[in-house]
DNA sequence: TTAATTCCAACCAAATCACTCGGGATTCTT
DNA sequence: AAGAATCCCGAGTGATTTGGTTGGAATTAA
């Protein structure tokens, strides 16, 4: 069970637009140069965002792409959601997928378990935690590093 | 990021056996018919199972699969391993995955929270449990059906 | 006007999924 | 010893998904 590099991608572009916030839009190439992802593709993946709502776009020379509001507001949910669907670990569980056996199926109640943590965990982190979180690591490392 | 339906039979194979433990063992096709799993394929689920140590196996005539040890004692998170590999979202949190980004990338904060998170619902709810609930489940059931 | 950018739709190779098929090996029952 | 019930194994397969690439059109700042 992994997630699609997609996912990945986008959250990662995500991140590096959330370290800008404020600051403009910024254009697909250095997000793409920064994170190494094919232009291309990043170009896909920003626009499932864009319609999703994570991020707005500007055409045109300086142009470029920056988060719909700010990073707290934006939870890593939502960008995965946008990219690759809701992260439900099973179909039986979506709504619509129910399957006939649910009423008498012991496994269902650990897949409901299992998506309630993912829930949990992605719902409640913002792309702000992770900026930060990842602001202190550095900050400790360069530290580390100079003594 | 669904499951595999392989993980899913697996499981569901492992609960109706952890549902007759100690009954003897029971042949592949009672539990194919009752699960509604087509029955060659779940013959290759089975051995992956026999050979990850969740089953064991009784050939010739009278013959069929039982669990390995206890029901309290098999993880949910053993079944699945066996049969689609450790549940890791993402690659770079692998062993041997590990990606040069990692030690500047805010993202892998939160596939190591999210690992964490299926890790203790996957390692920590046993077939019993399951089994458990389940019997808890369709008496309360039958209860209101009578009434 | 030109260069920088986003936007869009089609295409593609490779991998994975969810099975199926066919037959061999083993063991119980008679 | 024969036959039936089982597990064991490896190969094949069609559909879908993944992870992109290609090529070009539209928009806008300088």
């Amino acid at each position: 069970m992994r997630l699609s590099t997609k996912g990945q991608y986008g959250l990662r572009a995500a991140l590096d637009l959330a370290d800008r916030y404020g600051e403009g839009p910024v254009p697909l190439n250095t997000v793409a140069e920064r994170e190494e992802i094919s232009e291309h593709y990043l170009e896909q993946i920003m626009g499932q965002l864009r319609k999703a709502g994570v991020v707005t776009s500007i055409r045109g020379a300086q142009g470029g792409y920056q988060l719909s509001r700010s990073p707290e507001e934006i939870t890593a949910a939502e960008v995965i959601d946008a990219l690759d669907g809701p992260m439900v670990p099973v179909e039986c569980l979506s709504d619509d997928g129910g399957c006939k056996r649910s009423s008498f199926c012991a496994a269902q109640n650990l897949w409901k378990r299992l998506a309630d943590a993912m829930d949990s965990v992605l719902g409640s982190t913002t792309l702000a935690d992770l900026v930060e979180e990842n602001r202190q690591n550095r900050g400790n490392e360069d530290f580390m590093y100079f003594i």
